[in-house]
DNA sequence: ATGATTTGCCTAATTATATTAGGACGGATT
DNA sequence: AATCCGTCCTAATATAATTAGGCAAATCAT
């Protein structure tokens, strides 16, 4: 549906900046209207419903994650993949929380099959080649890989760290490095 | 403005089980106002707006999580008290996960320093003193373990792990092994 | 060129939700 | 009995989602 260079995708560009402006759980179709100039009724000449809408703005910023990540990734290894690719989610979601915030909103299967949500995980995968783990502790380290950065990116957003003093970027300094300790020396458990 | 035991709470339950029901997304205030057989407007009598019906559904969630995680604490230690808290946490997201999603509702700051909110990382602070770690580590250990148990739960919840076969209660066992040992065994950095 | 098609919009209208205004009613209080 | 208070109601307005049906400029085919 989505043709490339299209009216529709000035719309879903138009439709992640307004997330990204006023939050996604605000992103309306009125509101994408109104920013465009149009009326209401002339947005479902290119979506089928606010479903859509919000479905497109996901697909955008996975695949926009995905490719920071992967440009993160690019010739590092080991520790360093690891940063980098973690500082690419984080930073990406502080860059466009809207968008970050649309990343986490569910897909149906085949949707989310044909996003870039898998490319997500095999790049954590991919991290993992540095940290020799056997399966399934290496599916199991990319579910953890995954929730951590995750978590601590949507609890920094959500303001949940602005009660103490200590400065997030440290904080992340610290998770990274003790991420990368007990994917380095934990003995494999391979339950 | 909750009066215990008035009609005040009977709106939050019902608030909250519809929630847990349809989702914490779709509550609105007409939904409620059909379950509890009145009209809309009948509950402003007893709430300010939408916003505070999701806030009250939020500070009830971050109270019966932390009830719980306090009683799942109580008479534990260490890698004990980690798994049991962890335990506490999953366990409420996956029965109630309306209230769940409710209790990452951002709360103007003067409720949320007045919610349960705090109570949880004062909590995890005291399952770190089973780790002996110094500040900040601290600081960024509950950090971490916010964000790592947040996230992974947030992740299961939101169907990430169907796609892969392995068991998502393997996959946190083996987070939560992991976990307790990087706390134990990671070298304080004090950066 | 030119009629057919497509594309992008629009107006009108419906339904659901949020919210305000103002009033009715029964029980509790003085 | 006069007054309050708590709870609910009807009426009304504004915003948002969505459907139906129509108009015009741009594009294409012949």
């Amino acid at each position: 549906m989505a043709r490339a260079g299209g009216a529709g995708e000035r719309l879903t560009l138009a439709a992640a900046e307004l997330a990204d402006e006023i939050g996604f759980d605000r992103l309306t179709v009125s509101a994408v209207a109104r920013r465009l100039g149009v009326k209401d009724p002339s947005l479902y000449a290119h979506i089928e419903n606010a479903r859509e809408l919000k479905a497109r703005v996901a697909l955008l910023a996975l695949e926009e994650l995905a490719d920071r990540a992967a440009a993160a990734l690019a010739g590092r290894a080991g520790r360093d993949a690891l940063v980098a690719f973690a500082d690419a989610y984080r930073g990406y979601a502080k860059q466009h929380p809207g968008r970050y915030a649309a990343s986490r909103y569910e897909l149906d299967p085949q949707t989310a099959a044909a996003s870039a949500g898998p490319r997500h995980s095999e790049m954590t995968r991919a991290i993992l080649r540095g940290y020799d783990l056997p399966e399934p502790d290496q599916t199991d380290a990319v579910r953890f890989l995954g929730g951590a950065f995750h978590g601590f990116v949507s609890l920094e957003l959500s303001g949940s760290f602005r009660h103490t003093p200590r400065e997030a970027d440290a904080s992340w300094a610290w998770v990274l490095d003790t991420l990368d300790f007990a994917l380095r020396k934990h003995p494999a458990r391979t339950a």
